[in-house]
DNA sequence: TTTTGTGCAAATCGTTTGCACCGTT
DNA sequence: AACGGTGCAAACGATTTGCACAAAA
């Protein structure tokens, strides 16, 4: 419950595990990682969250659950949704023969300019 | 040496570290993961490889280092390249001030169907 | 002898699991 | 007394690091 103020009551966030359990620690919630991990999955059940496999390791999520892309800065290791609909993936591929396609994931790394 | 004949001497592949060493064991290479990873690292920097994350923990190492997009079959676990430009995106956004677009990444998640 | 390159054992870090605890029926 | 839910310590798996050894300068 305390977590799920957390999430939700600042509109759009992109979180990490790690990211909530400190905020939650400075909030005197005292949980650990492992109910962080736990919580973060029941909201992404029941679709109030949107988890964001962006890099190789740490795994992010997202507390708008609707579709949309993102872009990720390299370096700051920051997820920014990208604005209402800047990004239209045209002529999708045909899935497979009996495969469909359960999700669309955009993301557009970025660098800053030197 | 040994493990980039593996990886470049069969055409467009998709390895995890896993797979790799897994071959490299099979074909007498004996080396060990802490090897494999560094190598991948090393052909990724030099542009031969092209690093995958498309789920959270592993990640996948694709000997196509050209720009293209993928297919990422859930459950199985596999990668597979989107046939030339079946996909095109559009509408590019802007990269926010001081930033410039490194990458575009575009995961197309299937599912079998049931 | 120093320097440079290579491979790996051990450590690290994100994540998951099994189980102990507690309130409820 | 049995059950269900919740939280976490300890295990796990992917990846990285620091260091030992060996060949080249």
């Amino acid at each position: 419950m305390a977590l799920g103020w957390i999430l939700f009551s600042k509109g759009d966030r992109h979180l990490t595990a790690e990211m909530l359990y400190e905020e939650a620690t400075r909030a005197k919630v005292p949980v650990s990682l492992a109910t962080i991990y736990n919580t973060l999955h029941q909201f992404t059940d029941v679709g109030l969250l949107r988890q964001v496999a962006v890099d190789g390791s740490k795994s992010y999520f997202d507390t708008n659950a609707t579709d949309h892309h993102h872009f990720f800065v390299e370096g700051e290791d920051a997820l920014v949704d990208i604005p209402d609909d800047g990004v239209l993936v045209d002529k999708l591929p045909l899935a497979p023969e009996g495969y469909e396609i359960a999700r669309i994931d955009v993301v557009v790394r970025l660098k800053k300019r030197d």
